[in-house]
RNA sequence: GCACCGUUCGUCUAGGGGUUAGGACACCGCUCUUUCACAGCGGUAACACGGGUUCAAUUCCCGUACGGUGUACCA
């Protein structure tokens, strides 16, 4: 039987950085065995529907290069992929559960609920469903159920889980889990909407799709035995449980946004590489035992399994996704870089953006930066004419140097008949020094000073080169001019 | 509170009955050097604790501590 797994979002807001390396791990599981990789939409609670989530959470993950094989905007056979387009289907299932005796009636309000809940915490007790104190089919009876159903009285379906039973299964990732059934509370299954509450409509689902693998977040470990009831009641074949770890904040709670970005756009808008985010969260939590760092998307295909995942949540290293996202900015092609720096160049209103220059521009500096976007701060004086101005510590060094007109004026007409090499440009230098009588390396940060009006940089020479004879004479005649 | 899950350098992790406990990020130092980087080299730093089992336990078992998650007509 060939491997079906799924991810189901819900469209409550934007993707989490925990979801997208849950979807990943699911899409690398799926694609591992030749399998394929389903997106439900889990749209059930009607009160925090968002409007455009689901679209913006599928568009995350294209970005990130995680794809469907079956959902929504794709289709496939086991559809329709939208919960709330399943509707009838969860009532239809829950009624059979009714009707076979692992299912019940209930009419509580909300506020007998919470009455009941504050009773029991005063008694020191865990808070549940009492099913012999409320209001439902057992304590009502048949005829009084039957009375309220048919004057329409507002009603949940509850799971009529099997006390005094232990649960067990055997999860992927932690081995055996057993839970007794008196810990399990009579989970709400329908409620008085008509909707399904995740369990329900999530076992249904999964079954109905043909779900193999059900690869999740470690926070649905503890319903998982609800789930398993639920399969036991319909009397099918429960898929396998995976429960990956928690992605974690420094203080390791469960990661959010008090502690910083968590929304995979805005890791896009920051300028990561999404093979940089994919590949750092694909490590977190997951290693193929050997010493290899950098994964391609088809690496990590090739080399993913389940067996290899950790147990302990994983505290989300920024710091070390900067320095991978700076590995990536050093590898990848160039040409693709420029294409990718352009609208921000362009944005700034600089004016030498021609695709083969700004290359080069990458090229030269793109290993003194983390960032793509960085290149056009850390090298404007390239991209512009327009020079940042001089920091009262600059100026200090210029101010240092007494005979530096000398040697800027030797340096600008040695640039008049120089050959245009970062070579000759350091011959010139040279001659400079010489002709202010200091040596060259005193004469290195002044003259960087000069043409870029920046302490740090890139190789001088090869920066020149870049600059141009022409600009770079420009520079020199207005700095002399003060 | 109760249930479940977890615990190897600060962080991500490898390992696993007998190891100098390995790698990566970060940090520190050195080398290179026109600056900043890169690169190279070197360094600091970990098996939560207590009992067992065993010739031997960081590794297996049981407790404890600590942490996390769950405990909704949310997913």
């Amino acid at each position: 039987m060939s491997v079906r797994v799924r991810f189901a979002p819900s469209p409550t807001g934007f993707l989490h950085i925990g979801s997208l390396r849950t979807a990943l791990y699911n899409y690398l599981f799926a694609k591992h065995h030749g399998g394929s990789c389903i997106l439900r939409i889990e749209d059930t609670d009607r009160t925090r529907f968002v409007e455009g989530a689901i679209e913006e959470q599928v568009s995350s993950l294209a970005w990130a290069g995680v794809t469907f094989d079956e959902g929504p905007h794709t289709g496939g056979n086991h559809g329709p992929y939208t919960q709330s387009e399943r509707f009838d289907l969860y009532r239809e299932y829950g009624m059979q559960l009714v009707q076979n005796g692992t299912a019940y009636y209930a009419f509580d309000t909300a506020d007998e609920l919470g009455a009941m809940r504050t009773r029991q915490q005063n008694a020191g007790i865990a808070p549940k469903y009492d099913r012999s104190a409320m209001r439902n089919q057992f304590t009502l009876g048949e005829l009084e159920t039957a009375r309220l159903l048919a004057e329409n009285a507002s009603h949940v379906i509850r799971l009529k889980v099997p006390l005094q039973q232990d649960i067990r299964f055997n999860d992927l990732i932690r081995g055996e889990v057993v839970v007794n059934g008196r810990e399990i509370d009579d989970q709400i299954l329908l409620k008085s909407d008509g909707f399904p509450t995740y369990h329900l409509a999530n076992v249904v689902d999964d079954h109905l799709m043909e779900i193999t693998h059900v690869i999740r977040a470690e926070e649905w470990l503890p319903s998982t035995p609800k789930h398993i009831i639920l399969y036991q009641a319909f009397g099918w074949e429960p898929p396998k449980f995976a429960h990956v770890p928690l992605l974690l904040n420094p203080d390791r709670s469960k990661m959010s946004k008090r502690h910083g970005d968590v929304m995979v756009k805005d890791f896009a808008t920051k300028g990561f590489f999404p093979e940089a985010l994919v590949n750092f969260v694909a490590l977190c939590g997951w290693n193929p035992g050997t010493d290899q760092e950098f994964f391609s998307m088809q690496d990590l295909i090739d080399s993913f399994s389940l067996e290899r995942v950790n147990k302990a949540g994983a505290v989300f290293d920024y710091q070390k996704l900067n320095w991978m996202n700076g590995e990536y900015l050093k590898k990848r092609n160039v040409h693709d870089l420029a294409r990718e720096l352009h609208p921000v160049l362009a944005g700034k209103g600089y004016q030498y953006i021609d695709e083969e220059f700004v290359a080069n521009v990458i090229e030269l500096v793109r290993e003194r930066v983390a960032f793509l976007a960085d290149v056009a701060d850390f090298a404007d004086y390239l991209f512009s004419d327009n020079l940042s101005s001089l920091t009262p510590e600059a100026q200090e060094v210029l101010a240092k140097l007494p005979t530096l007109n000398t040697a800027l004026e030797t340096f600008k007409h040695g640039l008049g008949t120089s050959l245009d090499s970062p070579e000759s440009f350091k011959g010139l230098a040279q001659a400079a020094a010489d002709a202010a009588c200091v040596k060259q390396g005193a004469l290195m940060k002044p003259l960087r000073l000069v043409l870029t009006h920046r302490e740090v940089g890139a190789d001088l020479f090869s920066t020149i080169k870049l600059i141009g004879i022409d600009r770079c004479v420009q520079r020199i005649e207005s700095f002399i001019a003060g």
